[in-house]
DNA sequence: TCACTCACG
DNA sequence: GACGTACGTGAGTGAT
């Protein structure tokens, strides 16, 4: 035997799975055919990092077999409290198995008893051949095995993963031998064990203390009074099955050493399959690395692999002539730039890559300078080369975020042209509920292949190379790899995209067309006034440090307002207000509507509320903004992200221009300081109750139709008809509380949601909504027809076909399957409207080309806002509302509203 | 990096 | 019978 030995682990897999299964954030991971993953992930991760750890020669991981065990001989009763596993759950354990097969770890299941059985069993033979022993367990009971060769280790507790003799004694208040003790009379409600009524660790503790062992308590039962006494004397009959239920079996029959259970080399390229199919990508990448070349690429079916000894740099004249020939001559070619920065108003080109649909692709660089760069070709020279196939309409290009490409250019006054196809989007189309469409995430789900990282060529953090510092040795590959992963990606996608009419009509017809009118609508960003909002962060300050002065005052002492933390600590410890609720992790919750409602009895929520807003408007923008201004256009730009909401709604980042304040008198102010140029003013046109009207023509409800044709406001005519009042006789709070109901039908609405909104019990809420179902059925028909489809096809689609995948609607999880249909419900009715508005703006930038004194300016979702001369004023207060409300033919008027003024908040 | 809060449609 | 619930985003902050 080796001095030093490496600890022999045993692992109880069966207690990692259900803790792993409970992690919150494991909770959320699925793949992409909505398999839950969560557990998997978690039990892997814990066997990586084991073994990591200590680099075990021998090592098992035990789950529990399926059907009875010796235990429910012994008591029909036992765990029979449980409730039965649930289906994600059971779904997860065999990947789990192969998994860690193919890892090469010894598997063990044994049927008629329970992991721990074996485990103890194996501890208790490696003891006695001499041999430390390491149990990896989640479970107390454990630590009955506990001696000087066996330790616990839990790595899911992070603060005492170590669980040795002293241990236990610390933990528990009694020795290893004496645990199965200990249990016995504590009794274990999940597993049904009996023990002694009311009796808890801290009575068991003090019992075993006195008289050593169950069998001691038991003989004293009678010196012990109270009622807890007379519980344990009533438990005595019970006590010696509790006890036997609790011990683990040390004799188990096996057909195995522990000296076998050696590790084998890992399966990789089960592995492979395995971690594909989980969608775990990290740990594909490695596994890809490790089988190194020889699996790369070989089992992809069909599909040329990723040869990067077809990868050229262009340095010569000659070179760049032959290329431009290909290009010219080809249909089609994957297109990306290299640039210094990922801002689009500040990047400077560095280079450009090309590929062919053969595999054949190239760097061309032109602006790389570090020590020894070689020679480049001259940057505007090759532009200028370049200018008719990049401006070119008949020779396409394939790109990722061409958007990004197209912005690039246009500071070298290129307008690039032949923009058909981008896999961001074709990926986004195909399932916009995947969380990311980049490049790498694709070519590893689509092509399994690791892209070079961007990080592996320019290290990370502060010291980060820009492209330009890179040498063309490690810039090369990497450039030419994203063309020809972009090929490749496309070729893949495109032929998926194509099987599915809806998703492919929304490509081609709304996506890829506003690809150009969004990088314009960047470019051309808005004028914003930074002074004057440099001026309202002043005025903010000081009304700040009033309300913290007093705030102070209220609390007794000084704290920061801002931390929801601190303040929890200051209203619900020191000042006792009562907890009107908690947040999800089960902190009482400091949210506005809790505040609002606590500001009513006492004077310090009211400060706080007024403090946040304050600070939010503050910090966000009137700070914020006026930094963001890009110095030489002095003007905002923005990026609208266009493959990131699923319902098909844009984003907007950096800034976000999509929640400037409206809703109050002082955040709307800052709207004043959007402002249009000299001899301009601020356009500002938005569709009236777009979503309404969408629901309108989708259930086509001869009540809502009838409504809209008749030009109603909607809100007022909901309130007639749910509270049965006239027309012109409802009230202020009538019409806010249909608006609310209204509201509520567009997200999927519970009565819970509607009474929380409009302050009534739940009982109103419900009463609201099945009148408003009585006088609206075709509303209703909708809903549970949209429930319906969306259950039995898994998706919903929009009015243009852009689809919605729902991998939860079939969820056993009550919460979750019940968010789904919401998201059912929503998203139809969200996202036809975010493709009007899309078909909008593509018809209204067709019409601006002839109109050089327009410019469309932002995007926030119903709303499209413009700088015009005014001059041209009067068209375009034409003009533009009729095209809006040309898109789209609705069973229902689509009326766009217009406004004019010198600022953004004037034009509304 | 996460949790919380809050700005918008 | 209890539980936890409106849909979709992005950003700033404090705590870890």
């Amino acid at each position: 035997m080796s001095e030093k030995q490496t600890p022999f682990i045993l692992v109880d897999g069966s207690s990692y799975l259900f803790r792993a299964y409970h992690v919150p954030q494991l909770q959320r991971m699925t793949n992409s055919e909505g398999m839950m993953t969560g557990a998997v992930f978690g039990v892997i991760n814990m066997l990586k990092s084991l073994i990591n750890e200590y680099q075990p020669t021998h090592m098992a991981v035990v789950f529990d077999a399926k059907g009875k065990t010796f235990r429910n001989d012994l008591y029909p009763e036992y765990k029979a409290n449980r409730p039965p596993m649930p289906e994600d759950l059971r779904q997860q354990i065999e990947p789990i198995h192969k998994i860690v097969e193919a890892m090469g770890l010894p598997l063990l299941v044994v049927d008629g008893v329970e992991a721990d059985d074996v485990i103890g069993t194996l501890a208790k033979q490696a003891c006695a051949e001499g041999r430390e022993t390491l149990i990896s367990t989640g479970d107390k009971d454990m630590a009955q095995l506990v001696s000087d060769n066996v330790t616990l280790i839990n790595t899911m507790d992070k603060n005492n993963p170590i669980t040795d003799y002293d241990r236990v004694i610390e933990k528990f208040g009694v020795k290893p031998d004496q645990i199965i003790d200990f249990l016995a009379l504590v009794g274990d409600k999940v597993d049904n064990i009996p023990g002694v009524n009311k009796c808890g660790p801290k009575t068991a503790v003090k019992w075993l203390n006195e008289y050593g062992s169950m069998q001691g308590v038991i003989e004293n039962a009678d010196k012990i009074g109270g009622k807890i006494g007379e519980n344990l004397r009533e438990a005595l009959d019970q006590l010696p099955l509790s006890y036997e239920l609790a011990t683990i079996k040390l004799d188990c029959d096996l057909d195995f050493l522990p000296k076998e259970l050696t590790l084998k080399e890992p399966d990789l390229a089960e592995l492979k399959e395995l971690y594909g199919k989980m969608e775990f990508r990290r740990w594909l990448t490695e596994v890809l690395k490790e089988g190194g070349e020889e699996l790369e690429g070989d089992e992809d079916s069909g599909e040329t692999p990723i040869d990067r000894s077809k990868y050229e740099t262009i340095l010569e004249q000659s070179e760049l002539d032959k290329w431009l020939k290909k290009l010219e001559k080809s249909e089609l070619f994957a297109f990306d730039t290299e640039t210094t920065s990922l801002n689009y108003m500040e990047a400077e080109l560095v280079g450009m890559s090309f590929a062919l649909d053969n595999g054949e692709a190239a760097y061309l660089p032109v602006a790389h300078s570090y020590m020894g760069v070689p020679k480049q070709l001259d940057r505007d020279d090759v532009l200028k080369q370049m200018k008719p196939l990049l401006e070119s309409d008949e020779i396409k290009k394939v790109g990722q975020n061409l958007k990004y490409d197209m912005s690039v250019l246009a500071r070298y006054g290129i307008t690039l042209g032949g923009i058909e196809f981008d896999t961001m989007l074709e990926s986004y189309c195909l399932n916009s509920v995947a969380s990311r469409h980049d490049m790498d995430t694709l070519s590893l789900k689509h092509l399994n292949h690791p892209t070079i990282k961007f990080e592996e060529i320019a290290g990370k953090g502060k010291n980060q190379l820009t492209f330009d510092q890179i040498e063309l040795e490690k810039a090369s590959p990497y450039a030419a790899e994203d063309a020809d992963i972009t090929m490749k990606l496309h070729q893949k996608l495109w032929g998926e995209l194509q099987k599915e009419e809806g998703p492919a009509q929304v490509f081609q017809h709304i996506e890829m067309p506003l690809v150009k009118v969004l990088s314009k609508v960047e470019r051309n960003g808005v004028l914003v006034d930074g002074a004057l909002l440099l001026e309202k962060s002043r005025v903010f300050e000081q009304r700040l440090k009033e309300i913290e002065a007093k705030a102070y005052e209220l609390a007794g002492k000084e704290f920061n307002l801002g931390s929801p933390k601190q303040l929890q600590a200051i209203l619900f410890e020191e000042l006792e207000l009562p907890i009107i609720k908690k947040t999800p992790k089960g902190q009482p919750s400091t949210a506005e509507e809790v505040l609002q409602e606590l500001a009513l009895d006492y004077p310090l929520p009211k400060l706080i509320l007024e403090n946040r807003s304050l600070s939010k408007l503050k910090s966000t923008y009137t700070d914020k903004l006026p930094k963001m201004i890009n110095p030489e256009t002095k003007r905002l730009h923005t990026s609208y992200h266009q493959a990131i909401a699923a319902t098909g709604r844009l984003s907007s980042t950096e800034p976000n221009l999509q929640n400037i304040p409206i809703k109050s008198a002082e955040g709307r102010s800052i709207r004043t300081a959007f402002i249009a140029s000299e001899g301009c003013k601020i356009l500002a046109a938005d569709y009236s109750q777009i979503e309404l009207r969408i629901m309108a023509h989708l259930s086509q409800d001869k009540g809502l139709l009838k409504a809209f044709e008749e030009g109603l406001d909607v809100h007022s005519a909901t309130a007639s008809e749910v509270f049965g009042v006239e027309l012109d006789e409802v009230t202020d709070t009538q019409r806010r509380n249909a608006k609310a109901i209204n509201f509520g039908l567009i997200y999927g609405m519970s009565a819970f949601g509607l009474a929380k909104q409009i302050e009534a019990d739940r009982n109103t809420a419900q009463d609201y909504i099945n009148t408003y179902f009585a006088r609206y059925p075709g509303v209703e028909a909708y809903m549970d027809n949209t429930r319906e489809k969306a259950a039995e096809k898994g998706y919903v689609e929009t009015l243009y076909g852009r689809r919605l995948y729902l991998p939860e609607i079939h969820s056993k999880n009550g919460m979750r399957r019940k968010a789904a249909e919401r998201t059912a419900i929503n998203a139809p009715m969200q996202g036809s409207a975010a493709d009007i508005i899309k078909l909008a703006m593509l018809e209204v930038d067709k019409w601006l080309q002839d109109q050089p004194g327009i410019t469309m300016i932002m995007q926030v979702h119903d709303e499209l806002v413009f700088e015009v001369e005014e001059q041209y004023l009067e068209l375009a207060q034409k003009k533009i509302p009729e095209l809006m409300e040309s898109v789209a033919e609705l069973s229902v008027p689509l009326i766009a509203e217009v406004g004019v003024g010198d600022n953004w908040d004037e034009a509304h």
